[in-house]
DNA sequence: ACAAACATACCAACCATTCGGTATTTTAGA
DNA sequence: TCTAAAATACCGAATGGTTGGTATGTTTGT
């Protein structure tokens, strides 16, 4: 992929470095702030090169979008909380890291960028399908049924838990006040799961290891 | 405030309706794609009359988000969740109310346009802060003390999922994702509570250094 | 040689802001 | 109360810098 030359190594990086800027200024400024030089001055490139690898800012948008959801699925794979054996790892991890290109984006092109929007759309529900295998494994573990919510929804309500609590940490310029929040989701869930085994005692006698 | 004439009634009043469409226009476009054009447009002002009343477009963000904070402020003082009385009603109303303008604002200038982050934080921090007796007196009325959260950081919390519900919303184009965020915050809430009744002592028990 | 990767110069549309001017209301003095 | 002047509200064409995009040339690997 990378077309390094002796005299220039990063030749043939453009892209990827555009792809890093995007996702570097846009998280900083937002999509409609960011202008095409901006990029092209944070990626070390020029314009000639930017419109070279994508033929519109539009379309820089869907890739970075598309760009976000492989690096960060990287990251969802391998982090602890993926561990299926335990509901309280479900939400481990460094809220930092969640400081979410595509949260941004949703907000400024949902009415005006349809293709960026859909990508970013992808990105979010597709890093919280990750999380409903680890639910639903949780949900047997402690042999809960009927509990009056789907997996599905509850791997959704912690991404939007995740941008909500950006946003707010965005507005103070304090990211604790994120981890709060984040605090406050995870005591959620293992009221949930405590719940979950408390009503299987009492219908069951007895509870598993 | 309004200066109506004989020949033309709306006279008087290019601030509020410029406030109005700023909170219309700017919710669909996001701030940065919304210009003083449009802006214009959507009021039936013109340009003379948007520089008369605005030094400029941050001037008219921060206004804006003043704009929302008092007429929003109204809304929330008359919400049926605002009688302190029991904790289920603490979460009920529309969340359609809150396809938040300050929110949006947050995300494009806090780091580009500081006066406009303040005052959309005083806007999110200042709800925050109304639904702050109304846990405490739920709290008291349970008898629960030592629960390991303070009322703030729940009132808080409570803004971040509503934050985050609308991100999901607009990222889907459904409105009925982020019911079922708020569904999942209000059974947090209930769960909280009847955790507090139930095993009070149980509680402290554990809860104590 | 050929295509992909990049560079340079340029442009037309757009955008926030300015500014000279008019209409209307308020204020202050006689 | 009447009036002149000051203040306020509004108008809209002009401006100048910015922006996304283009046209065209140059370099580099195969």
């Amino acid at each position: 992929m990378s077309r390094s030359t002796k005299q220039n190594p990063e030749r043939g990086d453009a892209r990827t470095r555009l792809l890093e800027a995007a996702r570097d200024v846009i998280r900083k400024k937002g999509f409609t702030a960011t202008t095409v030089d901006d990029l092209c001055k944070a990626a070390g490139v020029t314009k000639g090169a930017y419109f070279h690898h994508f033929d519109s800012k539009e379309e820089l948008g869907v890739a970075a979008a598309d760009f976000w959801a492989e690096t960060t699925s990287v990251f969802f794979a391998s982090a602890p909380y993926h561990a299926p054996d335990d509901r309280k790892t479900i939400i481990e991890g460094d809220p930092a890291e969640f400081t979410c290109l595509v949260g941004t984006m949703t907000q400024e092109t949902y009415q005006t960028y349809p293709a960026i929007r859909e990508a970013c759309a992808s990105s979010i529900f597709g890093h919280a399908a990750t999380l409903e295998p680890d639910i639903e494994a949780a949900l047997r573990v402690h042999g809960m049924t009927n509990v009056g919510w789907t997996a599905q929804s509850l791997a959704r309500h912690t991404q939007a838990v995740l941008q909500g609590a950006f946003i707010l940490a965005k507005a103070t310029g304090d990211r604790e006040i994120a981890r709060e929040s984040v605090d406050h989701l995870k005591r959620y869930v293992e009221l949930l799961f405590d719940q979950g085994r408390g009503q299987k005692s009492n219908l069951l006698e007895r509870r598993k290891p």
